[in-house]
DNA sequence: CGCAGTCTGTGCGCCAGCGTACATTGGGAC
DNA sequence: GTCCCAATGTACGCTGGCGCACAGACTGCG
């Protein structure tokens, strides 16, 4: 792992993690900018002109059927990169990508993104192993979606957001989140009370303040820790 | 696309669609092998010591919770691999695979499997696009898991299967079924009454037969068509 | 300061799926 | 054939989450 990167350094950790010679090839490619909360970052099944390295900002990948309805398969923040699909081969996903907490982000063009992955160097070892950190994410979703309540899901969804922040206070509406664990948002207001209730988080208009992180990790189900932990290893492995 | 292969050419999708001399090079190492129902091909966490191509056989990519109910959250038959994790560099993952349906399988240890990626050659290419693939599974299983009724997925799952079989005739319990799904077994059992009073599927002590294929995939939620269009798509740039 | 629009709290009837408990029924072992 | 057991069908009350309908409450804006 390398040392603390300081200064002028990339704050996205996949970046941080490279060595310096990729680096400075990537550096002048890497466009600093910032994302908006709400801006959708691309459509499902739309071509990508960007993949974007995600520094203070946290995107949510979303998935939303016919009927409109949401669910949140992923989330990325400082710790991962949008727009996968392009590394992959396969260039366009189902999914949606949302910007769920504004913040800045460094973005790159396809084509130099994709030479430096044929290079097969760091990039793409680094890449495989984010990779395999989203499967797990997606897969984990995908039971705690099936089995867990609204409440333990709220807290499993602030915790990820507050892992991907400085702060403790997350910017997001009832109805977002709704969005993201797929309920009714009346379902998010009942949980987020009772929450706010047993002295875990405070709740104002779009602003939720995490007091008690312990105690939310304690009310959430297994899922979150499995995720981390998991997420913890492959990165290690960096 | 490769023309159709013959005779003793591999059954799998995946080694089928590899180049003549990709294959020369790993056709010593593939070992054909039999897979029975129920058979566990790795518990969670644990280090892989072959991957696996199934031909006839369906493996079941299963996440099971402390509490012991589990949830399927991919499926993997002739048209993939099962022990992605390996070449994606975590080597091990938080999830079971299952034998569900017995039939054959190519197996080949790690060592040659690894080299032949470090090529980067179709190999490693075709990967990462069953890679994606497997993402779309997942991504749409968390939906589908959190907002569609057992009956839809019941449906979905029946198709699943079916696809990766030439048979029309299913050989798995309820029970099997549900641990599947994430639901009760009862929750199965009138579900699968339904569909065979609609006369879509025959149902005896562990046997399903398909009877209307098209009725089944009406039945079924949008979740079905989206993954196999997606992953159609992705095969088709082989 | 008043208005409008957003965000949130709540109540009510409804239904799918759960937990539990049991009855039935084939099929294979002997 | 007979016995045993896995596999399945059913019933009943319970609960979480849905759909709908409103009622505050706060914020930004004119």
């Amino acid at each position: 792992m390398r040392a603390d990167v300081s200064g002028d350094a990339p704050r996205n950790r996949l970046l941080a993690a490279l060595p310096e010679d990729v680096m400075a090839r990537l550096a002048p490619d890497l466009e600093p900018m910032h994302l908006a909360l709400g801006e959708v970052i691309y459509e499902a099944h739309e071509t990508l002109r960007h993949v974007y390295f995600p520094a203070t900002a946290i995107v949510s990948l979303l998935y939303t059927m016919e009927d409109g309805r949401s669910v949140q398969m992923g989330v990325v923040g400082r710790d991962g990169v949008v727009g996968i699909a392009v590394f992959m081969g396969g260039e366009t996903t189902p999914n949606r990508a949302v910007v769920q907490s504004a913040g800045d982000a460094y973005r790159m063009r396809l084509a130099p993104f994709r030479s430096e992955c044929r290079r097969m160097g760091a990039l793409q070892r680094l890449l495989l192993l984010y990779t395999q950190a989203l499967l797990t994410q997606m897969s984990q979703s995908a039971a705690c979606n099936s089995l867990h309540s609204v409440e333990q899901r709220l807290c499993r969804c602030l915790l990820l957001s507050h892992d991907r922040l400085d702060a403790d206070e997350l910017v997001m509406t009832q109805e977002l989140i709704a969005g993201m664990l797929g309920v009714r948002r009346e379902g998010v207001s009942a949980a987020a009370n009772r929450l706010q209730d047993a002295g875990l988080i405070r709740y104002a208009r779009g602003r939720i303040r995490i007091l008690d992180r312990p105690g939310l990790e304690a009310a959430a189900c297994e899922c979150y820790q499995v995720v981390r932990s998991e997420c913890d290893r492959l990165l290690e492995r960096t």
